[in-house]
DNA sequence: ATGAAATATGAATGAATGCTCATATATTCA
DNA sequence: TGAATATATGAGCATTCATTCATATTTCAT
């Protein structure tokens, strides 16, 4: 093929340029990691109700009918990711969302579904 | 403790719906697909290769220096989860992004890592 | 100090997941 | 039709991951 349309000379300018605008594992390492950390149901629904109130681990796992050590475990995890905050209260620990980033990214998706679901 | 302070009464308000409000597993499941997706380096790396120009699949692997198949199995669950779509050009299978939420998503998520790392 | 309550943590286990290898399917071209 | 190219797919394997169980740590109350 010798001709190229217009749209097909705009791929190949972009293949040229494709590989070195990929960014590297370094820098996609924490983005990555982040979409891990929601790609868990229980971690979400945790997220999900930290976002109406702080809560203990007690509350939560109360909640989600679900063991307190799995929910440490998994709190654990978002903590390490800056996901959430702790504060000690007396002999409970209160977990709070760190941003509200978090839940706009969980509407952002939501609305991608629902867009997708009317097709 | 009888008395409480204003916030600890709105977190028993919160507290008491909140069981009812978390949503169920059906309704979040497409949502944690969806993250599920995106927690993988070689997914994101598809995604934002195809966020640049629709690639084939062989582009793709040249690009990632990834083998045909690896590729070819990500993108089938890409293609599922209705992320990406595809059209057969001659011998070539053209894959495109289906949605722009998708890139607007990890700008937010990005957004999310740079306040974290202003602190 | 001691016991009880809340939370954290390490090891073990079973399930999920990503890649590879081999092979199948589809399309073009001679 | 038959060879070559592009893509898809199934099985196998190694790794990751979420939960559980047992136990450690921290704090409060007596």
């Amino acid at each position: 093929m010798v001709e190229k349309d217009f749209s097909e000379q705009e791929h190949q300018a972009a293949l040229n340029h494709l590989k070195e605008s990929i960014p590297t594992n370094e820098e996609l390492e924490s983005m990555v990691n982040i979409f891990k950390a929601f790609g868990d149901m229980t971690r979400v629904k945790i997220i999900l109700a930290l976002s109406k109130t702080p809560l203990s681990v007690g509350e939560i796992a109360d909640t989600l009918d679900m063991s307190q050590s799995s929910i440490s475990h998994q709190l654990s995890l978002l903590r390490q990711l800056n996901l959430v905050t702790s504060v000690r209260h007396g002999r409970n620990i209160h977990y709070r969302l760190s941003d509200q980033h978090i839940i706009t990214i969980f509407g952002q998706t939501k609305d991608h579904i629902i867009e997708d679901e009317n097709d």
